[in-house]
DNA sequence: CTGAAAGCGCTAACAC
DNA sequence: GTGTTAGCGCTTTCAG
């Protein structure tokens, strides 16, 4: 019943029970030159009545071609880590795959490029989200000449045009901004460690604007890989200096829930003592209680403007002139609205 | 300065340089065979020095293993549908891909098994995540040999064991029990149009439960393709009803919060006139106005146990005698507490 | 319209 | 400890 010992239909099989050659069984599935109806017929039926299905690697091999496009995820606490860490991890691959399922292509997660102990992957070309400054991985598989199409720019990289980005400045100054109109007088960042667009072309943005309005920048480190516990020890003693500020922007969504609790547990009020915005929107954001206003990253098309330029590029699209720029959106909530409005 | 046009770097460049036969090399990278020291050295740096990385189908189509797992999620209404539906995809793909990424195995989701416009996939065995009854996918893969591990059996094949199932039975007839012990006077259930072991088992236990306790059963069918609108249609005239049932039970999240959403219109109290559970856990239900209780499946243990199952399958375990058995969790949310408790 | 045969890059006998 | 060689199953010239 179960055909664990039966040896794998080949080509020849189908070939010899039509009575053809393997080359015109070859052709009959591609199509790739004209086949008598009689011929093609007994292929197909032999096929059939064989269960014959292609082998895979023996076609790649061939043709130097897999169909399959590859996808690694940069940040190194996108796994174990935290409810938002999982979340955003979740989304953004969920919307790669709907997007690859969508479009028939094969999409294949990316093991673990550098562990040769790991079998590398047979793939046409690979999405690289969210690499670090000069990043590594995304060097590497330039360097073997793998057609890349990055999410988010590596930072170091500016001439790399295969990617889709986020406009930073535009949502991150709006969102300062509107702190500013909702009675902010100091705004603090809690930024976090890793090295990447993200972090970078938001502080850039933050200091930029502080600059611009001679508001004293303040910036903590929060790092992403903190648990919940660490990051509070690093934001209570914040809370309670006297010099506390009254607009906080947090990095991560849990990490700004947790602030929302800390504050509310210390007796402010949110968002009229001190007001909270953070980085990242999942659940922790939008059911915090109040509701924290957010940047949400916008994975979804993040991920299909991605898929789509991997296919183009594929296709032979020449190097475009610029990055795809994505707005990410910003969500306001109570947490910042001071005034009805 | 992009190697588009450089030929690829294959064992026999390798050899070459290191002034050895290709056999040499391969048994130097697979520690297949001892190889003196300064052989061995001068072969790694001639592969580091040409950037040498060997092809995943040659090296497959010799071996007749990938090394990689593939990923065939069956709901159809997983991909483009509702709120729901995409967390649900997300969290699962998102829970095998990090099971997978942590074990370093590489993960493919497969495009389209029977559209033969599709390439296929080299993969060493199958995951298929709820299946259908005589899932025919399944019952594809099953006749050309590939391994396959199931996420939910196939209602129809009690015989495959190589599954990961949930024990509905005990938590169903817990949220039931849960649901008299909170005065339900008539439960009515809103059950899914999909033929799996989610809406089979549930609406089985359903319907012992109520044979069990003289209680009338009341089944209504509320597909999961249907948009939020065409639900509420549905739903709406079951509250309006004379005979309206005091406790529902609704298949999917979002679904669940729109009851609660269309008994507040009408100004039915939850859960005091009206109490509401879902049989699918997600943001939908955990920020309804009142939380909805609800069955949670648990998809983090249910992809780790799969993948876990599928490798050990793959080192050569024997067919077990049983599926292995995962309790989804219940969640009970103010949606369907009267009393305080 | 069809067949013969080379060879994609690698592994694993089998030799020495 | 190392080399030679036969394929894995397929696509694709090149001949007819």
């Amino acid at each position: 019943m179960n055909g664990s010992t039966a040896r794998r239909v080949t080509i020849r099989d189908v070939a010899e029970r039509a009575q053809v050659s393997i080359s015109t069984v070859s052709h009959a599935f591609s199509g790739s030159r004209p086949i008598s109806q009689a011929t093609r017929d007994r292929i197909f039926r032999a096929a059939a009545e064989l269960g014959y299905d292609p082998n895979p690697s023996a076609r790649s091999l061939r043709t130097g071609r897999s169909g399959i496009i590859g996808l690694i995820l940069r940040p190194r606490f996108a796994l174990c880590g935290t409810p938002d860490r999982a979340e955003t991890f979740n989304r953004l691959v969920g919307s790669v795959a709907t997007e690859m399922l969508r479009r028939k292509v094969g999409l294949i997660h990316v093991p673990d490029l550098n562990d040769p102990s790991v079998s590398s992957v047979p793939m046409d070309g690979c999405i690289v989200a969210h690499p670090y400054g000069a990043d590594e991985v995304l060097a590497e598989l330039l360097r073997r000449g793998v057609p890349v199409v990055t999410i988010e720019e590596d930072p170091e990289r500016p001439e790399f045009t295969w990617t889709v980005r986020l406009d930073y400045t535009t949502v991150v100054t709006a969102l300062l901004d509107h702190l500013r109109d909702q009675g902010a007088g100091s705004v603090a960042l809690l930024t976090g460690s890793e090295d990447n667009a993200w972090n970078r072309r938001t502080r850039e943005t933050y200091l930029a604007w502080c600059e611009r309005h001679g508001h004293a920048a303040r910036v903590e480190l929060l790092s992403e890989g903190l648990s919940v516990d660490d990051a509070a020890a690093t934001i209570r003693p914040l809370l309670a200096s006297p010099e506390r500020p009254d607009a906080v922007v947090v990095d991560t969504s849990d990490f700004a829930a947790i602030t929302a609790e800390i504050a509310t547990t210390r007796g402010l009020r949110v968002p009229e003592d001190l007001m909270i915005a953070s980085l990242t929107d999942t659940e922790h954001s939008r059911s915090a209680v109040p509701p924290i206003t957010a940047m949400d990253l916008n994975h979804e098309r993040l991920a299909e403007n991605a898929v789509e330029l991997m296919l183009s590029r594929l296709a032979g699209l020449e190097t475009p002139p610029e990055a795809v720029v994505i707005a990410p959106a910003l969500r306001v909530r109570p947490s910042t609205q001071r005034s009805a409005g």
